[in-house]
DNA sequence: ATAGGCGTACTTTTT
DNA sequence: GTACGCCTAT
């Protein structure tokens, strides 16, 4: 990654990217790498887990611990010290791209025939094994991949047809719900079994619906891919079998975000079946497993409790916390010794985590000296904090030897972006947003890939539906029903139907004709694709032949430019991947009996993109010379810079509001404001806005909790609330007006007091209010209480302040006094 | 059948 | 502020 920057005393003796007597052409030749080699340049614990063998093992690593060294170093180690198979190595990361660099490294490390190793994700290694197995469960191994927007597509589908009310039940509560059940291993029979109450026989009624007719499309959602393999496992001992004997190293990094069900698939597949809950039906500890029990695979799993920041989606910190009891033989090894940051900013970052209950303490520590003090600073909006950012980066840029690419931007919601994007197209910066406005989320590109999908998959009705009139081509609601209805009757496929319109009752002429057309071009295209046609080129064809390309050519909408310009990178996209070697994700030379032809195809296209991340598209050091990065903390997960900032510091903010109030929630936020803080090397900036314009409307934010958890002394405020907030400043502050105060200034008011009150251990008492007592704000002025909602913590007060307007205030928070 | 206008609801975070 | 969905007018 951005590495440019020389970290003070990193160890580096062994450069893993440019080994000077790299194994390249003739691996078989060339001896490997010596054991000093595989262990230069490591600490104690590192090299113990490098050279473990034997029972399972947990590295609990913490932030900067240089976990992808140990990783690498370890999978080199199997391979060329214990003489262990390439191909019986299988490794998960987190991202495609950790996945990729780390057999990129190993390969530096022991040469090509590192590439057969399975390195990928959770999602990728199942989709890998479903294409193989899945016919055993009836689906066809062309099976699509939903994603969320499918899903939610989907979902609304379903819901519509069970007639529920579309305000009370939201796809995407809904389908939430859905992906914890599919997480926890609970599929639609069990849940309908399990539901307590009317509104989970509603949820598993619709969950039920859903996965038949997801079924029905050959077609997986990203829950199912695991879920699914699981159940495969479980199905036919056999199959479990085959891979338990085919892995024997399993290496898991980022465990800490692992959920339910990939811990079972970790289980299924390392085959300790010792003191697990028997499930009906399930291994029975004393008798011979399956045939004869062969020797359990070697596991490694490394995490780090304090950055789990995905149990919104399932993931559960007590998979790494119970490793000893999961695991009884397990050993802990602790990587302590951070290699990334100065001194200040790992002290910040303990004091923040330290505020979380029941967590093992760890003593992370650095001898990386001391550095620079944290810079703090409070905006009027978020414009100004915005030009703020822009500003230090010019700064730093002109008067140290920071260059862009060293810096990154981050913040909570994707939607915090826009400003940052404002502010660095008008300065003329190079910027680059990661995630967001995702490329493979933009309709055109959708669009694009549903006509491929509907050809490899014409059981996928969600895609052909979607292609059936775009570009508008007569086919209408009603003719689309009419096939429907046709479909029902007869209990035809969508697709099917639609070859046998004329039988469609009450079907329009012209409508007609129109399906004929669609019919006969879709005919076409997927006799290309039977062909073996390169991705590209039906891609190609598919934006021609069906009009679409012409369409956008023909508007002179400005945005359908970029539309075109975004379907000729996806072409390029496409063109790259049929020009690579053999090695397509799916194709595996290990396999060598597999009947699956070995050159990379549509379909093979379809799930590299299927299951590409955010992280996926960071800009390498090489493409991308003087760009910021901009992104989520979630996104910065993993990742390092030289330079941080940390904006939007604002409770209800970030913390995020629906974290406010409720304690696992909080702490989560606080692993966030952990691993955002972690990820700096050497400067780290933190900003909030006193006001932010959240849709639409203004509000007045108080500042995060968090940076009332860093200690005093480390940062240096270049501008606080006191020095903006003038009397009766107008609510809608003007960017770049009085905002020149960067002499340090004292911080009193509101922030102070709640952080004298929480030093002095206690908490700041709450004014009760009713309808009608006036109040005093600090920045607002007089008040008048309209409404209160809430008890306690959560008590939300409606205030009219006149001529500033009514808002809505959290007591816990508002800075405002009983009159 | 389509296009364009207007209203509503949305915001976590992601494989 | 935006994106999507529903409605109406052609």
């Amino acid at each position: 990654m951005s590495a440019l920057f020389p970290i003070p005393q990193a160890p580096t003796p062994v450069d893993e990217s440019r080994d000077p007597d790299r194994p390249d052409e003739q691996p078989a030749r060339r001896r490997g790498p010596s054991p000093e080699e595989l262990l230069a340049g490591l600490n104690e614990p590192q090299r113990a887990a490098v050279v473990h063998a034997g029972p399972p093992l947990l590295v609990v690593a913490g932030a900067g611990s240089g976990k992808t060294r140990v990783l690498t170093r370890r999978i080199a180690w199997l391979i060329s010290e214990r003489k262990a198979h390439p191909g019986s190595i299988l490794a998960i990361t987190f991202t495609n791209k950790a996945a990729a660099e780390m057999r990129e490294r190993v390969e530096d490390l022991v040469g090509r025939r590192a590439r057969i190793m399975w390195v990928s994700t959770f999602h990728s290694a199942c989709v890998r094994i479903l294409r193989k197995e899945i016919d055993k469960f009836g689906y066809k191994s062309s099976f699509s991949i939903y994603d969320a927007a499918d899903s939610k597509r989907l979902m609304t589908l379903v819901l519509k047809e069970l007639d529920l009310d579309p305000k009370r039940y939201q796809p995407r509560a809904v389908l939430n719900w859905v992906s914890n059940q599919k997480n926890e291993l609970v599929d639609h029979e069990d849940a309908t079994k399990e539901a307590r109450n009317h509104l989970e026989e509603t949820y598993a009624a619709a969950y039920t619906l859903y996965q038949q007719k997801l079924r029905a499309a050959n077609a997986l959602d990203f829950d199912d891919l695991i879920m699914t393999t699981v159940h495969l496992f479980q199905a036919f001992p056999d199959v479990r079998e085959n891979y338990r004997r085919r892995f024997r190293h399993v290496l898991v990094d980022e465990y800490q975000d692992t959920n339910h069900a990939q811990y079972s698939l970790v289980r299924e597949l390392c085959a300790h079946d010792v003191g697990r809950p028997v499930a009906a039906g399930g291994a029975d500890p004393d008798a011979p497993d399956g045939d004869g029990g062969i020797e359990p695979s070697e596991l490694m799993v490394v995490g780090d409790a304090d950055q789990s920041i995905y149990a919104f989606r399932g993931a559960s910190i007590r998979n790494i916390l119970q490793f000893e009891e999961d695991f009884p033989d397990a050993t802990t090894i602790l990587l302590e010794q951070n290699y990334r940051s100065t001194q200040t900013i790992l002290e910040a970052a303990n004091a923040v985590i330290s505020r979380n209950k029941g967590r093992k303490a760890k003593n992370l520590w650095s001898d990386a000296g001391e550095g620079e003090r944290i810079v703090g600073y409070v905006a009027d909006d978020e414009h100004d904090e915005a030009r703020f950012v822009s500003e230090q980066i010019d700064k730093l840029v002109d008067d140290t030897a920071v260059e862009p690419m060293d810096v990154a931007v981050f913040y909570r919601t994707n939607a915090q972006s826009r400003v940052f994007e404002e502010v660095f197209i008008r300065t003329g910066q190079p910027y680059k947003v990661v995630g967001g406005v995702r490329f493979y989320e933009r309709r055109e590109v959708r669009d694009a890939l549903a006509y491929l999908r509907m050809l490899v998959n014409p059981a996928d009705e969600i895609s052909l539906r979607r292609v059936l009139n775009t570009p508008k081509r007569g086919i209408g609601e009603r003719a689309e029903a009419c096939v429907d209805a046709l479909a029902q009757r007869d209990g035809l496929t969508f697709w099917e139907a639609l070859q046998r319109a004329e039988d469609a009752p009450g079907i329009a002429t012209r409508s007609l004709g129109a399906v004929r057309g669609f019919v006969e071009m879709v005919q076409e295209l997927q006799s290309m694709v039977d062909a073996g046609e390169r991705a590209d080129v039906v891609l190609e064809a598919v934006l021609t032949r069906s009009g679409y390309l012409a369409e956008l050519e023909a508007s002179d909408d400005p945005q359908d430019e970029t539309r075109v310009e975004n379907l000729a990178e996806l072409v390029a996209v496409a063109r790259e991947f049929a020009d690579e070697p053999v090695l397509g994700p799916s194709a595996d030379p290990a396999d060598a009996a597999g009947p699956d032809a070995p050159t990379p195809g549509l379909g093979d296209f379809l799930e590299r993109v299927a299951l590409v991340a955010d992280s996926d598209q960071i800009p390498d050091a090489d493409e991308s010379g003087g760009v910021v990065t901009l992104m989520t903390l979630h996104t910065a997960k993993g990742l390092e810079f030289p330079v941080v900032f940390l904006t939007g510091m604002e409770d209800g903010v970030f913390p995020h509001q629906r974290a406010l109030g409720d304690q696992p929630e909080l702490e989560e936020e606080r692993r966030l404001a952990y691993v955002g803080v972690t990820r700096a090397q050497q400067r780290l900036y933190v900003s909030r806005a006193v006001v932010r314009s959240a849709w639409g409307a203004p509000s007045h934010n108080p500042a995060s909790r968090f940076l009332d958890e860093l200690p005093v002394d480390l940062v240096d405020w270049q501008r606080t609330e006191a020095a903006q907030t003038s009397w009766n400043r107008p609510v809608a502050a003007f960017p770049g007006a009085g905002s020149r105060g960067t002499q340090p200034v004292r911080r009193f008011g509101t922030a102070a007091a709640r952080a004298d009150a929480d030093a002095r251990g206690k908490t700041r008492e709450i004014p009760s209010l009713e309808p009608g007592d006036r109040v005093v704000h600090d920045s607002f002025g007089m008040g008048t209480v309209v409404t209160m909602e809430g008890v306690g913590d959560k008590a939300v007060a409606s205030i009219d302040f006149g001529s500033q307007g009514v808002k809505r205030l959290l007591m816990r928070y508002a800075p405002v006094e009983k009159l």
